[in-house]
DNA sequence: GTGAAAGCGCTAACAT
DNA sequence: ATGTTAGCGCTTTCAC
């Protein structure tokens, strides 16, 4: 029988005959606590279960160990890669003890607007946000009212005020380009954004440096479109067509190599073996695929998130701020496309 | 000047001249106050900006507005589908007033652990569970605690002792079957998964009632593989390579229809041309693909399952429980790979 | 190092 | 219909 009810912090410090205070310093500042009462206490803590109360210690102290998170509107490219990464972090926060709340925003002033709510209501610790764009309004105002936040992502064309996580994209497609040049490729093509996209540019650089460094030829082998596979794949033709066509194409995405891959097909030709393709995202449908891709180590990028928002929130000298950028080198994941495998 | 903090209920109280019992009730029982009164309370509300503290409200009420969602270990085939419902339950969750708060849980077992930590210490009001199975623990072990929860998925082989919200796999395949029947197609093959997973017996089941009903054999034309491409490719050759090869190919997911799909094409052969071919879940790697496919109208899910939620949350007569379940039917997306587009 | 008192912002119970 | 009182479970003073 017995109503079980929740153990309180009160109950804990009956049994074990010490005064609230007590429990709640073996709690949160253990090192003020004598070795013996600290033992007694703990005792106590696992017999019973104690666990406090979170909505108590948020009323009182004002955290919450909540870390919000926007969710983003749906089908972007990349939402697969944001998915993973979603998925990482709510792991990795739970490992410190806090916990992923999941907001929606249809754009970012509409996410702005939940921002205040998320802070005044919830007492958010803070924020983590994802695809960062150039003129993000979003870090902008976080960053004004001083709400700890990080970004997965680098803070395009702006000084960083802020701490943030992000995949070399120009590593990773430099190393892409770098491998077809050791596989002998001398005309290697790039299908990329249009300009003023910071990660599509950066992309592209590592492409440019590659190439630039085994002193071959970018000429005419540049493409940029928006990011549909229907476009990848004419530019895919346009190139295939061209007077002197590439033998490997790198591509700033899954869905343009996809669509690279798709009028390959189309044109009776094996990625990999008359042209090698390698994306980027390591997505689901490259891995079904076959395609080859740049993968970006989200695992690394979610435990570095976490671990910059703990370095933030416990940081109290404004001098450590904003912390010191990470930046992951991304790996490649050979597959037929790439010409590895025959 | 002006360190601005937040508005309390207290002083909305000074400055409307009520006590706060009132301000609440203008709250939370606002049939209980006097219509005067309930105007000057409010335009005092909305005039300082005032919203109450959720960590006090869920303090004193043991109601937090959260909704506890596992995040689902990962690359599961369909993790796409779970990524566009949550989404979509975010949404929907944030237009009732409630936040979804996210947990990671490597299987089962795990999840069942921090059940317990999610309804004591974060007073969570109820779980959306996706991924239902046969034999679910979890399930069990909510609904034995009372602990309100709807699943997205039904309870395979068990009786309802909770709410659920689910997409008619058998609908939708018995509408793709059909569909294929109506163009002509007289021997359809149907690509699933092995006996005893709840979803691909659900789905076959459509195929085969629509065949049935329309005279069809069945007879040689249905294959079980396990979940990933290359089985669904070797099925297809095996398929087409049998003295009487369907036409037409039904698929229980995307993933298997990209194998006949890949089949296909390293054959020289076109889906929708010289054999149609259709998937389940609608993924992005169908839409990129060309690939037709039975589409889950995974916002109408999200919004049954909050509305079940409140539904269950508000409920006190225990003879209303469970909620009745909501099945939905999906939608078929027809592209080049079903044959209507040449 | 430990204890006592106060109070975070809100709502339930009761009184009026 | 409104006000008064008490207290949710915790941590922050401040004594000792």
């Amino acid at each position: 029988m017995a109503a079980s009810s929740r153990p309180t912090l009160e109950s804990v410090a009956r049994q074990a005959e010490v005064s609230r205070q007590t429990v709640s310093n073996v709690l949160n500042a253990p090192h003020l606590v004598r070795p013996d009462t600290l033992e007694r206490v703990q005792a106590v803590i696992a017999e019973v279960g104690y666990r406090p109360h979170r909505a108590a210690r948020t009323l009182r102290t004002r955290r919450s160990n909540l870390l919000a998170v926007p969710m983003q509107p749906a089908p972007v490219a990349g939402a697969d890669v944001l998915d993973r990464f979603l998925h990482a972090l709510t792991v990795e926060a739970q490992a410190r003890g806090n916990q992923v709340l999941l907001f929606a925003a249809a754009d970012d002033d509409a996410e702005i607007a939940v921002y205040d709510e998320l802070i005044n209501d919830h007492d958010v610790d803070a924020f983590v946000l994802t695809a960062t764009h150039i003129d993000d309004r979003r870090t902008e105002w976080l960053a004004e009212r001083n709400t700890p936040f990080v970004t997965f992502g680098r803070p395009w064309g702006a000084t960083a005020r802020h701490g943030w996580v992000d995949v070399d994209g120009a590593a990773g497609c430099a190393a892409a380009t770098q491998l077809m040049i050791e596989r002998g490729h001398q005309r290697i093509a790039f299908l990329g954004w249009p300009d003023g996209s910071g990660v599509g540019d950066d992309r592209r650089s590592g492409y440019r440096q590659a190439c630039q460094a085994a002193g071959l030829s970018v000429e005419g082998l540049e493409r940029s479109v928006v990011g549909e596979v229907e476009f990848g794949r004419s530019a895919a033709a346009e190139l295939l067509d061209s007077a002197d066509p590439p033998t490997a194409i790198v591509c700033v995405s899954d869905t343009l190599a996809l669509g690279v891959w798709t009028e390959l097909t189309a044109r009776r030709m094996v990625p990999g073996q008359d042209v090698a393709v390698i994306g980027f995202d390591n997505s689901m449908t490259a891995s079904v695929l076959g395609l080859a891709s740049v993968a970006q180590p989200l695992e690394d990028a979610a435990v570095a998130c976490t671990a910059m928002v703990d370095a933030v929130l416990s940081t109290t000298e404004p001098a450590a701020y904003p912390p010191e950028p990470v930046l992951l080198k991304p790996h490649l994941v050979l597959r037929a496309s790439s010409g590895d495998l025959r």
